[in-house]
DNA sequence: AGCGGCAATGGAAGCGCTTTCCTGGTTTAA
DNA sequence: TTAAACCAGGAAAGCGCTTCCATTGCCGCT
């Protein structure tokens, strides 16, 4: 048996009994072709297991093909959910995604003047930098497009969660229960060379608010710790040692409104009545937990940072544009009486 | 000012005034090309900042001049110098890798199907993993060329280390000493589809060698554990209760005997006197801790691999070939008394 | 001197695509 | 009815390389 050679181009055009062009112009989806054409090239392709090869294709159209997404790390939820949504939208356009875990500041200078990036990339797709950490606020030493995403810039197209409003909707959620608010503070620097303002920003949104709500936020119910569940314990130790329940609590991220939710449970506070605890970026496991927290559409706003890059890459120069995403809030068990769940469970 | 095209191959052929050919040649640095004519060309290269593109190279010369290295994580230490060995030898072919962490097992199956394999794989470089597990012994369903690494295999070419001679090594090294002789069992499953007998050849080869030494290791002196540095601790704390000073303690790996050093220590046992400690895999903080070890050639096992790989890929027809590395043991304080280290410190 | 052989090199063909150009047929407008 | 405009799709010209084949000059041998 011979190694069965892979089908090129040619053989599907000949099946489909068109031109080769015509073939390449039902790859690229995007010329004219009859309905009726295209679905005879369509099966010709099916027929033949036919796949395009990426490297002709990058050589004949004089591009990569491929865009750059450099965020900080991979192995969280919060990117997982990003780097889905921008290959959703460029699996349509068949662009492939290069990877880029930043890790260390330095990384990126050498990566910018690589040569990976003279052949493999049409684009870049940053998220979580602040610009003016990585460059001291210069322009980017690159001559393709650039978008941010999470991030809010004003010299590149961005894709951002209004984490400010995430804040005052939590503010405005919490303010007409009894009892006092309390919040946490996340340290910025999460990691080495990767300091970030989200957290910042929600307790901005959440203070702001309360403050135009007349209740604002003493410094001293505001606990600051580490980015860990454990954090939320000892947040929730040091507020009972200030008041008795009932106490609000604006965690500002799942994973430290999980340590308050386990500490409540440890102290025999009754969570929802007692403690209510609102947490923030709609972790899947909150919904098990009955956590109340701020639903994030990050799929959404990877892919509009995906499709923005894909218009600046097919020439569009108008200047820099951003779309700002909302948070919506869940209201689950952890902020309301467990009458709600009874009723589910009839 | 025009945005400068990259470039090509013909711009150097012209600076070097030979014909493309020529160019190309000097590029695959294999084809006879007297050494002057090289120079002149490398030297256009040179002032041009040319820089071949990999696609293009791809497409003519009918490969991807990548392989594909599966392995079961990245970020530790031993991979890390394995990837650099394999690099280090793709490199000079400009080869480029492409990375598979499995993770779980279904992945392999997947990839081994989609298209990546089918444009982005010349051949492929298994790590750490024994071809029973992968397909209950079945070879693998590809076309391409294999080479296992970190895994002695009957079927396909394969790198690996000699861990049995390495427990005969320690057991060799530690027989002499006054003392009761100690080991530290690891589990084999170091993660979820990931089992890996390296650990249980270090202490067979360490218990026979110490039958034959006519000093049989009794199952009460062998240990247990998960691989971390708790575990040695619990070790350590296990045979104190045992027998009185001095132990004779063969760790199986250095993390494991960290956590050894540490509750040695801690428990106010002298290292290198009453408590002697041998750990395995050579990683580069032993050095500074005094640790001795059984250093690992892990990069020349890498390397090797990768040179079998190009030489399949060539079209290297021949039978499956084994290549055994030794790791070498080395003597430092925690094995002997701090004269040594007194001695140094003058 | 004449020849085969070989090392070094130029250049054309071709890899599998994209893209441009152009044709022939069809529609629209006058 | 005719010209202008338009559309689908075929053919051909590349993209930047590798590879093969042909050519050249040079050597040593008879």
């Amino acid at each position: 048996m011979p190694p069965k050679r892979k089908p090129t181009i040619h053989e599907v055009a000949h099946l489909a009994r068109v031109g080769i062009g015509t073939v390449s112009r039902v790859l690229n989806n995007n010329a004219a072709v009859r309905p009726e054409t295209r679905a005879r090239v369509q099966a010709a392709m099916d027929s033949l297991g036919y796949r395009p090869n990426p490297h002709a294709r990058r050589v004949a159209g004089g591009r990569s093909y491929t865009v750059s997404v450099i965020l900080p790390f991979v192995a969280t939820e919060f990117y997982t959910r990003l780097v889905e949504g921008i290959e959703r939208v460029l699996d349509q356009e068949r662009y492939d995604i290069a990877l880029f875990p930043l890790l260390s500041r330095g990384r990126l200078e050498r990566y910018l003047e690589s040569s990976t990036l003279a052949y493999q990339t049409d684009g870049l797709i940053i998220a979580s930098y602040d610009l003016t950490e990585l460059f001291g606020g210069n322009p980017l030493p690159t001559d393709r497009p650039v978008v941010f995403v999470d991030a809010h810039n004003t010299h590149y197209d961005s894709a951002y969660i209004d984490n400010y409003l995430g804040g005052s909707l939590a503010a405005a959620y919490l303010a007409p229960f009894k009892g006092d608010i309390f919040a946490v503070k996340l340290e910025e620097e999460i990691d080495r060379a990767f300091t970030n303002t989200v957290f910042a920003e929600r307790l901005n949104g959440f203070s702001h608010k309360l403050a135009g709500l007349g209740r604002p936020l003493p410094e001293s119910h505001v606990f600051t710790t580490r980015f860990s569940a454990e954090g939320g314990q000892l947040a929730l130790r040091q507020f009972i040692t200030l008041k008795p329940p009932p106490y609000n609590i604006f965690a500002g991220a799942d994973l430290i409104a999980l340590g308050v939710l386990e500490e409540a449970e440890r102290q025999g506070l009754q969570v929802g009545h007692e403690v209510r605890i609102l947490g923030y970026d709609g972790q899947p496991w909150t919904e098990a937990r009955g956590l109340s927290t701020l639903v994030q559409p990050v799929e959404e706003m990877g892919a509009e940072a995906a499709r923005m890059l894909l218009e600046r890459i097919q020439g569009y120069r108008g200047g820099a544009r951003g779309v700002r995403f909302e948070p919506t809030l869940v209201e689950r068990s952890s902020t309301k009486p467990s009458r709600g769940t009874a009723t589910l469970a009839r």
